[in-house]
Formats: C-alpha cells, sequence, structure tokens
DNA sequence: AACTATTTATAAGA
DNA sequence: TTCTTATAAATAGTT
C-alpha cells in the first residue's frame, strides 16, 4: 500500500525505517484500538525499536499488570518464578533455621530430649551449668552494682541532711527548700531499696564455687545464692 | 476498508463480532510481524477476545518475559512488587524472629546478659536450674537404660557360654560357632559397657535435690553426679 | 509533516 | 470457516 510495492525485509536506510517505523506503529495502534472497540477485546501492546525507545497500547478496560497475569494464568506460565526463587528459597533456608533454633531451645528448657544421646545430653548439661554460673554472678554483680548505688545516694542525702539540720541550728532559713525539693523522691526509694540490700545480706549461703568458673571473682560479689 | 464503511463502535452480533475480530486479529499480526521485519523493533502483542481466548505475537528475537522486563526497568515501574510484599514480610518477620532466637539461646550460654534487669536474671536463672535438673535426669534415665540394656546382652551371652561349655563337656562338637560368631561383637561392647556402667557407679558423689524438682523420682536412677 | 498513487486490509456477501 | 470482491484504509515514495 504505497506508491509502490515494498519487500518484507529491514529497512537499511536508518532514517527511511525511523520513518516507516513512526508511520506503521501509529497504524498498529490505530488497528489495535479500533479491535478493542469494535470487538470488545483486550489488547497489550508494547513496542521497542531499533533504538532501544518503547511504546505502549493498552485497552482502557484494563491494565499492563491484569493483562500479564491473565497471560500467565491462561498459558500456564510462571514468568514471576525466577524472581521468586531466591526469596522463596531464603524463606525456606530461614524457616528452617528458625525450627533449629526453636529446637535449640527447647532443649535448654528441658524439653524434647527424647532422641539425644548420653554425649549430646551430657554436653548440654555441662554448657547449662556454666552458663548458669555466668548467669548468677551477672545477677549479683547487677545487684551489687544497684545496691552500691543507692548507698551512695543515702550517704550524700544524710549528708545534706546534717548540713540542713546544721543550718537550721544557725538560724539560717533564706532557702527551706535547698536540697530537699529536688531529691525528694530519689531519697525515698533509696531508703526503700537500702532496705532491701540488707535484707539480701541476711539470704547468706554456701554457694558451691566451681573450680573452673571463669567469672570468678572478677566482682567484689556478696554470696547471695538465693537472691 | 471493506464493501462499506462502519463505525468504530462494539460490534453488537455475536457471531459477526467474533468475525471481524478474527480477520482484525489476523491483520494486527501481520502488521507487527512487519514492523519487527521491516524496523527491526521488538513487539510483544497479547490480545484477549471477550470469549477469553488468549492470542499472542512475540517478535522472533525476544520473549514475552524479555519484553516485560524491558518495560519495566524502562518505565521504572515495578509489576511484581505486590506480589513480592507478602513474601519481603514474610522474610522480614523470619529474620526479626531469628534474632530474637538467637539471643535466647545466647543468653542462655551465659552470653549478652548486659542489658537484662535483676528480674529477667533472676528468671532466667531459675528457668535455666529446673531446666539443668530434666536434662540430668533424662542423662540419668538413658545411662540407665543403655546399662541395663548390656546386663541383660552379658547375662544372655553368660548363659550361652554355659550351654556350650556344657555342649563341649559332653562331646557335642558339631556346631562350635553357634552363638559365638553372630554375637561376637555385640559381646566385646556388653562387657566394655557394663565395665563403663560399673566405673559410674564410683563416681557417686552428693548431689543437692532441688526442693521443688518436679523430675525427681521419675527414674530409678543411681546418682551420678559426674557422668 | 503533507500529499497522493498505489497497495493492502477488510466488510459484506456467498 | 474460507473465498470473493468492492471499497475503505494504510502507507511508500515524493515534495
Amino acid at each position: 500500500m504505497g506508491r509502490g510495492k515494498i519487500e518484507i525485509k529491514r529497512i537499511e536506510n536508518p532514517t527511511n525505517r525511523q520513518v516507516t517505523y513512526s508511520k506503521r506503529r501509529n497504524g498498529i495502534f490505530k488497528k489495535a484500538q479500533e479491535l478493542t472497540v469494535l470487538c470488545d477485546a483486550k489488547v497489550s501492546l508494547i513496542m521497542i525499536s531499533n533504538t532501544g525507545k518503547l511504546h505502549e497500547f493498552i485497552s482502557p478496560t484494563t491494565t499492563t499488570k491484569k493483562m500479564i497475569d491473565q497471560y500467565q494464568s491462561t498459558l500456564g506460565v510462571d514468568l514471576w518464578s525466577t524472581h521468586y526463587q531466591k526469596m522463596q528459597d531464603n524463606l525456606k533456608k530461614l524457616r528452617d533455621i528458625n525450627s533449629k533454633l526453636r529446637r535449640e531451645i527447647r532443649r535448654r528448657n528441658g524439653e524434647d530430649l527424647h532422641d539425644m544421646s548420653v554425649e549430646e545430653l551430657r554436653g548440654l548439661e555441662q554448657n547449662m551449668a556454666s552458663a548458669l554460673e555466668v548467669i548468677r554472678e551477672r545477677k549479683f554483680h547487677t545487684i551489687k552494682t544497684l545496691t552500691d548505688t543507692y548507698k551512695k545516694k543515702v550517704r550524700n542525702l544524710e549528708e545534706q541532711n546534717g548540713n540542713l539540720l546544721l543550718k537550721f541550728d544557725t538560724g539560717c532559713h533564706n532557702d527551706p527548700h535547698y536540697g530537699l525539693v529536688e531529691n525528694e523522691r530519689d531519697y525515698e526509694s533509696a531508703i526503700a531499696l537500702a532496705n532491701e540490700a540488707s535484707n539480701l545480706q541476711a539470704f547468706r549461703l554456701h554457694h558451691n564455687h566451681h573450680p573452673n568458673n571463669l567469672y570468678l571473682g572478677r566482682f567484689d560479689c556478696s554470696d547471695l545464692r538465693l537472691a
């Protein structure tokens, strides 16, 4: 259709090719549009020129994504799968690791021991026993740090109180709230904790020091077996 | 183009519509094919009739998936993302759970305790202490079962030996290997384990039974503190 | 981008 | 569906 018939083969002249591409592209778009309307069809048309330019037609009643979804479900192919695969693998690996971690925890919780050998049980036991020592030492250290802090606060406050009483006695009433308002709360809780701490001392009991406990002696802890 | 001009609007007669769809579809395919060759372009054309039938043209130099990939990267859209989203969420959740499980294990291993409160430490300690008891009991039970089994085997083998000796004495040499070849290995390992088991008895030591140990007494175990 | 001679597509009918 | 054919539409080469 034109001044002369042409052979259907690559147009070597680039300008000519580009012009023909432009004209025929519009022709196809028009045809696609007409088909959509006349026949109530859905058309997805993607064209990429040899210069890399992309042009698209999509029937107004649908979207490119819907067309691709329909394409896949109709032909029973899965264009996504290769994209998904890595993720799927990752998911599976994570799930596996997860269930192993959970079993590890269950075992460290005294459950799910039925298919462990004597050697495994012995290893787990020793591991837990030494970990338990570490945890105990850490607990004692935390308590010690806490009580020390509050002891210091109590000491400071007692000192401040002494100073205030002294000021009262010497008749200096200019700033009656000095050193009190600011620390009121701290003072109360400090007293409470100081009491608690001294109660803890009452629990002093024999504490079997494991011979190869790496953490022993690292902290200057009281032996608070039942704390 | 035809015997008469037609208005571009939906063809109401279904037969007519179907015929027109078929004819024009072929027309567009031909045009797409020609464009591909003439202009060295890539074309993806998907058509779905109102009856749900799907027809596709794809330039021989490419594939539908490549076209969609190029479509996405050129337009900067991600048609996959909604599909991915759920998976992504799942992955994130699993990773989170995973790291929590790992921390749990680290803590039960005496590590990563620095930001735990005294209460948490106390809870962990008690949990581990009672779990440790369960594990110990399980270990003792496993050892007991094992040694019992081998004790029985030893007893059986001794009995067989006695019988063999008896047969020798009474001059019955027909089958000198009876009861020996088959059980040779078992016998050796049984002896070894029986020795081991009696050694374990030598490790009998004081074992502090926790007052609220639920598992205590469930098994008839010897107290094998260092097993 | 517009023109137009010609080819091509296709509507209607068989 | 397929073929036919009159006619509409597309477009190759030109300006």
